[in-house]
Order: structure tokens, then sequence, then C-alpha cells
DNA sequence: TAACAACATTCCTCTTGTAGTATATACGGC
DNA sequence: GCCGTATATACTACAAGAGGAATGTTGTTA
């Protein structure tokens, strides 16, 4: 849907702090609708079209999962968006509300071991690139 | 003036073709408007606008200097800015449009070496920080 | 002081993005 | 087939940003 990949693209996926905060916890591993909607405390349609802006603009990937779906960072990211994914990573760890949420994914994290429904399965982590 | 400068600001920063541009070749030393105008070869109205922006939002810096503005990345980035315009400089070198603004901007050095108005004398290349 | 050059600012229009409400779809359990 | 849960879409209103034309400002030169 669309071709270019470029860097403005990125920028523009960059520039509203849901959707980073939503690539914050992304970066962290695939994650459902509800759960991000839960850490951010948002609304879901907020949540719901953040998603698809950037599912629509090659960011993320999504699978469906029973009643569930489960979006993750887009698998082969192209050199220039992995370099700005790092950079947003490295730069998140300054920001409070960043630091906020991680917390509280590690949080909902523990809650749910051992008894998780499928939704919440124990995401992997991705490996931390250094940029 | 603004007291944020977050990495929303940052990203919002970036979020522009011209202003991407801009960035690009300030990163390569101060320039006047003049020359950031024949280099990206667009409307003065456009480029100074744009510089207001990057000015207000706390990126760049200015002087004047006789019938001149001169513009620079401004002097102690912070450590996110920082970060995000090394990201920028190195990914910047994928596009053909940054390219093709760096080489104008080695050219116009080049035919300015020796006989350089004020508004012109030569910038001195900042150092490249490999992120 | 008049004319000019380099920039900035104002005003207007157009577009894009965001948020919210309400509604639709998809799936699993009963 | 009906209902609840999870998620997406349509529609609308609103605000911010971008581009351009015209005008204002500041400093220089004649």
């Amino acid at each position: 849907m669309y071709g270019r990949m470029d860097l403005l693209t990125i920028y523009e996926c960059l520039c509203d702090k849901t959707r980073l905060r939503i690539l914050n916890l992304l970066r962290q591993g695939p994650l459902c609708v509800c759960h991000i909607q839960e850490i951010l405390d948002e609304p879901q349609v907020k949540i719901s079209k953040h998603l698809g802006y950037l599912k629509t603009h090659g960011l993320v990937a999504v699978k469906s999962e029973a009643n569930w779906r489960i979006y993750r960072l887009v698998a082969k990211p192209s050199q220039v968006l992995e370099a700005n994914l790092a950079c947003l990573q490295d730069c998140a760890g300054e920001d409070k509300i960043f630091r906020r949420d991680s917390e509280k994914l590690i949080l909902l994290r523990r809650d749910l071991d051992g008894d998780a429904p499928a939704c919440c399965a124990k995401p992997q982590p991705v490996k931390i690139t250094k940029y």
C-alpha cells in the first residue's frame, strides 16, 4: 500500500506521543491490543487507530489469534527503520512516561506468568540492539 | 519559549522533508539563508519559515552578520537531540536527495573558495559523530 | 536619503491529523 | 442462533501545519 519506506514516513510515524509509547512497548515484544490499551490507559478507538496507522505505514504487523489481534514490529525492518527504532529505544529511557509504560509491561507479564490466556502468551523479548 | 525539548518535539521537527534537508546541511556546518535556499531550490518564504520553526523549537540558532543571517545547529544539543541528529545523518546517506544536497554544498563551497563575501565565510565542518 | 539586498512576518487557503461517538465486524462460548 | 468480548471503521468536528502572495524590517551601498 505504501511503496515508500523512507525517512520521512518513519518520522511521521514517530511524531505522535501515543505511537511512540506503542512502539516503545512493541520493541519489547509482541502485544495484543488490550494490553497496550491497558498500559497506556487510553480509549480503545485511539489505540486501534494508531496501530492501524503504524500498520499502514509498514512499521508493525498483525496476526489474529482467537479473539485477539497480536501486534509486533515488522520482522525485517529496513536499515533506516532499525536505526531509528534503536535510537528511540535509547532515548525513551530518558523519559518518565516511557519508563513507566515499560514498568507496567513488566508487572503485567509477571501477573500473567503461569495462567495466561491466549492473548497473553508470554512474549519473547526482542534482542536489545545498541545502535 | 519552549520548555520541553523532548523526543516528541524533535520528531515533530523531523517530520517535514524541507526541514530534514535543512538539518542535513546544517549538520555540515553553519550556513546563511541564501545558500540553503540555493541548494534546496525552494522559495525564500518556505525556507525562512522552516528555519523559524526549527529555531522556535530549539534545534538551531542564528546570528546576524551584516546583511545575512547565519544559521547553525544549537551548540550544546541534548543527548536525545544529538542521538537523533546523528541517526539522521547516518540515514540521510541512503537517500538520493540528501546526497545531492550535500554534493551541491561541496560545490558551492569550492566555488566560494578564495573570494567569499561575508555570508559565505567558509564554514568549518562539525565533527562527524558516529552515533 | 534613496534604492537595494537579505530575511522575516502576516494573512489567507488548503490539507492532514487527531479525537470522540456511535456503529460494525469477527470470533468463541453457550 | 444468541450473546459477550475484542477490535475496527464511519462520520464529524476541530486544531495544527504547509504553501504562497504580499508586505514589513534591517542593514548596506550609492
